[in-house]
DNA sequence: GATAATATACTTGTATACAAGTATTCAATT
DNA sequence: AATTGAATACTTGTATACAAGTATATTATC
């Protein structure tokens, strides 16, 4: 891959193929809008950007069609792009997941899982102190699906493997900018993620719901600005760590 | 394609491509237990046996991939299939989404969508009329998602656009099933179909969600034996229309 | 006979070639 | 000048070729 990246290398699994590479790379690019709306994209003229062949850009643009970041068509894939309605309905989504797993969370055992978030956690306050944004992010991603992986609920899971991908470049890219206009909001964010653990230890279910509202509260409004002001969205694409 | 085909025909849209075509069969086979659990699928085997090159092929694996009914892994494609408990969790999502689209539809109009709920679920009545079982069994998928679709929420609609297929082959199997044994379940189904338009028209939650949840329980328990007796399955796989 | 090395027949990932279809351009004709 | 029509430069869908890696089977060696 030829130019710059927007996404973090260590969100990549070991040995990923092009293909995948260009997915995670491509909607980066467009949901931080360096790829703009109504861009007409086409098979060749993206192998010959990135130095692939047709094959690989085939196939992430197949899998971006299924994200609906871009429309395919007869002549060329059309970028559809983000809007602030379509985050908002992400969220709806993410709180639908999440208020199905709560409900089941009551009915099971969960000390390893209660386990595994502290570590997380942990890991999470590392990061900040490292000031490693990305890694906190991928962290926090980690910790809510650690929690909805505890069910076992296939299909759930399923829902969310689709959505991940998106909300992980909307809460990269969203972290990025707070971390450049307000630090303390990271304060915020863990003392929600202790919350969220306690609760969970006291297994119930009113206070469960109230912190996992309270963080959605946090995480979803914060950085408004950020999806409408292009000069914003410029400096946390090309952020790169500290 | 060479062989027998699973999938009604009037379920694709007019041009699908052959990987799509490859995507439909192929899931209803392993949906069916026509291909087996375990079973590894190569790419180079089903270009051979489905006369086509590995390029359409490879783009339908990667479809079946993210259904969870295959496993890509280095050496070969494993064949997931669909348990007891995942046809359950289908339906946990499956109510996840009515629930959350019922409640939407309470704020807002809904004259159109009455009247396009009405023409299909006349179109219901005429393809059990003339024993069209497929057919009925896709109004009914149609009928649902028309409902769905109304409340104009791209990211819910994703989520069943991800499920749909999946529900499909469920669906139509199992109506092809209950066909030969018996009758009468048709009948009690268009029934359900009234309340529910009944009642959206009342606009009450309770009603609402009352006729959903019939329906729900209809459909969702009546066929069980289908799924674990290879004979009654075989039946369903191979009945075509009347 | 048991084990190690090699040969082989597979597998996928990527590159490329070709066919069929579509938008555009530009010239000829009315 | 407007419109038709052919040439062209694109597009995707599919087929095929090649490289790199993996499992299996066979052979050679102890």
């Amino acid at each position: 891959m030829t130019s710059k990246k927007f996404y973090p290398e260590k969100g990549l699994a070991f040995s990923s193929s092009m293909g995948e590479r260009l997915v995670t790379e491509l909607r980066m690019r467009i949901i931080s809008q360096a790829i703009q709306k109504e861009t007409v994209l086409s098979e060749n003229q993206l192998a010959k950007e990135y130095r692939v062949s047709r094959s690989p850009v085939r196939e992430a643009l197949k899998v971006l069609e299924k994200e609906q970041l871009i429309r395919l068509e007869r002549m060329g894939a059309i970028v559809i792009g983000i809007s602030e309605t379509d985050i908002e309905e992400i969220y709806d989504i993410r709180l639908m997941i999440e208020s199905f797993v709560i409900q089941r969370l009551l009915h099971s055992e969960n000390d390893a899982l209660l386990n595994e978030l502290n570590k997380i956690l942990e890991m999470m306050k590392i990061a900040i102190k490292y000031k490693d944004i990305d890694e906190f992010s991928l962290k926090d991603i980690e910790f809510h699906e650690t929690i909805i992986k505890s069910i076992h609920h296939r299909q759930i899971m399923m829902v969310w493997t689709h959505l991940r991908p998106v909300m992980e470049c909307l809460i990269i890219l969203s972290m990025r900018y707070r971390s450049q206009v307000n630090d303390q909001d990271f304060n915020r964010i863990l003392k929600n993620h202790e919350l969220i653990i306690e609760a969970l230890a006291q297994k119930e279910k009113a206070l469960i719901k109230e912190a996992f509202f309270k963080n959605f509260h946090d995480v979803q409004n914060k950085a408004e600005d950020l999806w409408t002001d292009p000069e914003m969205m410029k400096k946390a694409r090309e952020f790169n760590g500290s």
